[in-house]
DNA sequence: AAATTATAAGGTGTCGACAATATCTTATTA
DNA sequence: TAATAAGATATTGTCGACACCTTATAATTT
């Protein structure tokens, strides 16, 4: 496969896992060593990253991973409340029978690991993603289904990494799931699609009162020292 | 400035404007000659013309510009319609009265030059785009404004420019574009929302017909050759 | 003659090097 | 001592060159 490539998938990775933390400077030397690799591939590599948002270039002076911010994610779940919402809209209305039932299939799986494990880690980490994931290729819109599960994508596993979210959410989660699965089942678009706005709102709003009480404690834990 | 950002955008005003022609193949040498640069920054012109969308990259083989096709413009007006819709509540609940009040102003020199006119070439071509920038950006959500005045936008003019549109919807969209002003104005996010999203649709749908016809055509005159 | 293989040409991927710019260190001055 | 200026160092932007892969052309075979 391509070298940069190769180089850009390894980099995208440890951003987004948190290894290369938000704010760091991309030294393009000290990497090309590392990989063994010269600049010219690097480089490419940068570009991409840059591309997909998770580094911002600035010239003469090089590249540095995004910093996160509250403000920012809030941003990103005011986007994917459109989208995702219209992914589901359009899914209501193009989804095959047989897509629909591994759809449903989807979540009896999830609802049997989750009164096995009687944790989140399996649900919100994995089933989550994985219900939205088939939804949004259920709109076979390609152009939202780059987009959504490509760059936008790896900026919420990103965020969900740094501001640690699993979230007591799965319970009701699921409840929402199957709703949206079953208006997607009887074709009601609108439905489908305010469902999952409602869902992912919902979902912002969580974060936003879970922000704010960090936010909270910091401030608290800054008078006391 | 950036050599290579000066590459980029002259050959990104080109595509879009249809003087490199779409399925073109992007030759590095030919082009490097051209501009009297280095392959080295002719390939970043192109990889930011492939994180644009504007150009498809085969390993190997090299860039080709996209092929455009009416699935792809329907694909298009889908997210524009979510997108568009969410900034337009978003814009409703966060522009400020100033900004309010420059739209209106926006929107009355439209009226006037509409009727001075009498021809749909300013209002479609300029003031349509102006209004809708504006609203974008009255959204305040910075990736929402980025991607939709960025990487969509030329998407969309370039299809504007291929698809020759200018449209008969001049005086429909004017009025349109009123109720969105009154909406948003009276902080109704709610409507302003579901005006705007009805206004891409009827865009969308005008688009369709119009794209029908022509491939009616097409076939019509294959049968006669 | 058509299909297949071998050869030649052209293009892309990658590399190391140099020039221009930015950053850090040291020396100077108020 | 703090601020500024000058120099040294490191980093980015750009270039030309080479190796590998793809595509076009010519030769061979059935």
């Amino acid at each position: 496969m391509s070298l940069s490539f190769h180089v850009f998938h390894t980099l995208q990775q440890r951003i987004v896992e948190g290894d290369i933390p938000p704010g760091s400077k991309i030294s393009e030397p000290e990497l090309a060593r590392e990989f063994n690799v010269s600049r010219s591939s690097l480089r490419e590599a940068i570009q991409r990253l840059e591309a997909g948002g998770l580094v911002i270039r600035t010239p003469n002076v090089g590249a540095r991973v995004i910093t996160l911010s509250a403000a920012k994610l809030i941003e990103i779940y005011e986007i994917r409340e459109a989208l995702e919402g219209m992914a589901c809209r359009l899914a209501a209305e193009r989804m095959t029978v047989q897509q629909i039932d591994e759809l449903k299939q989807l979540l009896s799986d999830h609802a049997k690991a989750e009164s096995l494990q009687s944790g989140q880690s399996y649900y919100q980490s994995e089933g989550d993603v994985d219900f939205h994931y088939r939804l949004i290729h259920g709109s076979q819109n390609q152009q939202l289904i780059d987009w959504l599960c490509g760059e936008l994508y790896q900026l919420v596993r990103m965020y969900r990494v740094q501001f640690g979210m699993a979230g007591p959410r799965a319970k009701t989660a699921f409840k929402e799931h199957s709703q949206i699965v079953d208006a997607i089942a009887s074709g009601d678009g609108e439905l489908a699609e305010m469902l999952m706005r409602r869902h992912i709102a919902a979902s912002r709003k969580n974060i936003q009162v879970k922000l704010q009480l960090q936010e909270q404690e910091d401030v608290a834990s800054i008078s006391r020292s």
